[in-house]
DNA sequence: CTTAAAATTAATAATGATTATCATTTACAA
DNA sequence: TTGTAAATGATAATCATTATTAATTTTAAG
């Protein structure tokens, strides 16, 4: 059994073709970040058939069950990376679209720390830097 | 020359009846985020007739303008809230929803260094914090 | 291996927020 | 006051996403 069936499995969902094929797109893509447009034009381009509304499905399933992850960027369309445990935060350049990630050490002990102050204990946060290329 | 007649002629906007009006509903609101929507609302319940297009076109108008900042919360619909020249993130209790609002100079300090450090301008950010209240 | 129930899929209609089009109206500089 | 560029309002269009539903597929049981 494949790597990807075993994944599925685990994460409590059955083994179907379209779910396999996400999941390796999602695997092997160079893209880190894909949209759910991203993710059915791969399909096609590999030649395999899956409706758009079975790729929002499935990777709305996929985030429900931890094996992804969904950003809300600013412009109205969510991406997908696949969660692997490995924490980050986001800078789009907005003349792009390009997604560059990054971690900041600093920035997170600070978060920790106003956090505190208000009384309360940190337990996620969202970043994301709207960027354009330096002129 | 009422004070928004100044504040749309400093914007560089024309002084239109509908620009006055969404002006008034934004600084007159009791809440301070609002969604195009609501602003639309708020121009009905006053007896004003203000075509939902206008109301997008207008809020968009103030926000190149520097008047108003748009946040997209949840990914689905921006709201808007005038810019008293007050930046602010938010922080959210998982719990209760409650919204905190917070500044943080240093955490803005990072952030301008981190674009530059990979070659970007910063345009614009997103921080939300999710946290839980402290046991 | 067959089979049947339950889950999943694909096509497409529907949705909700927002933007584009365009004929009509309005602001304002001359 | 008037000419003209800008703004408006009604509505169509768009874009990402979700709902519907009949047909297909998975999986567990026999």
């Amino acid at each position: 059994m494949s790597t990807e069936n075993q994944e599925l499995r685990k994460a409590g969902l059955k083994v179907t073709l379209p779910r396999v094929k996400i999941l390796q797109i999602l695997e092997q893509s160079e893209q880190r970040h894909l949209s759910a447009e991203d993710v059915y034009a791969a399909l096609r381009e590999a030649g395999d058939e899956v409706g758009i509304a079975t790729v929002y499905r499935v990777l709305t399933q996929f985030e429900s069950a931890g094996l992804v992850m969904r950003h809300n960027f600013d412009g109205g369309h969510s991406v997908f990376e696949l969660d692997r445990g490995d924490h980050h935060d986001h800078m789009v350049c907005v003349d792009t679209g390009r997604v560059i990630e990054f971690h900041n050490p600093q920035i997170e002990r600070l978060q920790e720390k106003i956090a505190k102050e208000h009384g309360f204990t940190l337990t996620g946060h969202s970043l994301v830097l709207y960027v354009k290329p330096s002129a």
